[in-house]
DNA sequence: TCCTGTCACTTTAAATTTGCAAGTAACTAA
DNA sequence: TTAGTTACTTGCAAATTTAAAGTGACAGGA
């Protein structure tokens, strides 16, 4: 029952992974995909509510949203708190865990702005 | 002709992008999903054959792998070269700009063995 | 010459994920 | 009572990913 590549990390032991015990792969597992990141982003830029996430230019679809929120809860990169009852609202905010990849955030954007022509830093709100 | 959000970034003035203007947005676009950083990671580990990237652990598909490489080269992060004739073969390495990735590279690295648990430094070649 | 093997891909078809649109539930304000 | 807001969920078509097999160029050995 403990065989290394098991499809789902986390079970078992905590020593089997879904495609190999590099730190940069299972990071990549967890937020390697067009979105993830981009929440992370916002996150660093203020915003806390599930329609500050909807709100960003890039229209994020609430399917997807929805299920990163979950993963990233999960994982414990953010948490989610009630700010307000009636009606009950809820705030989303990084963990000491999701504040630490500040500096990878950092560094893509930097890349970016050198790299991909007309990017530009954040204008206040519009990322 | 030319509007803001065009599905084609590149396209028209070279001024619209598929998403957005923010530079993190667009350097997943590049590289935001669940391989393209483990090929670079192989480049800097000194990996520069076709068979040298299927090798490693994770198992990349061989037509994931063919586009990826094809995207890179496009987009200017490596080149390819032959090493050897009879038989011709070839050979990928990083560019300025793809070396100009490390340290995105390097904060995941970092992220990673801190929060992921289990995982571990590359040992050598095992990536 | 024929056969086997390697390298660097390409093709095919099925499984999974994504994107879009619409729907739901709780509550509030008019 | 009706409309509006927020935070999701559901359904389905389309796009992407995956595994597996296939291709073409060439090399070496029998």
């Amino acid at each position: 029952m403990s065989k290394l590549n098991n499809k789902d990390p986390k079970s078992d032991t905590g020593r089997s992974f879904a495609r190999s015990p590099c730190p940069i792969t299972n990071t990549l597992d967890l937020l390697g995909d067009k979105w993830t990141l981009i929440l992370i982003r916002d996150l660093f830029f203020g915003k806390r509510t599930y329609g500050d996430f909807q709100s960003s230019p890039e229209g994020i679809p609430t399917n997807i949203l929805a299920e990163r929120l979950k993963r990233l809860l999960e994982n414990g990169i953010i948490s989610k708190e009630a700010y307000q009852d009636r009606p009950v609202r809820y705030a989303y905010t990084l963990t000491k865990k999701g504040e630490a990849l500040g500096p990878i955030v950092e560094e893509i954007a930097v890349w970016g702005l050198k790299y991909i022509e007309g990017t530009e830093a954040n204008l206040s709100k519009t990322n």
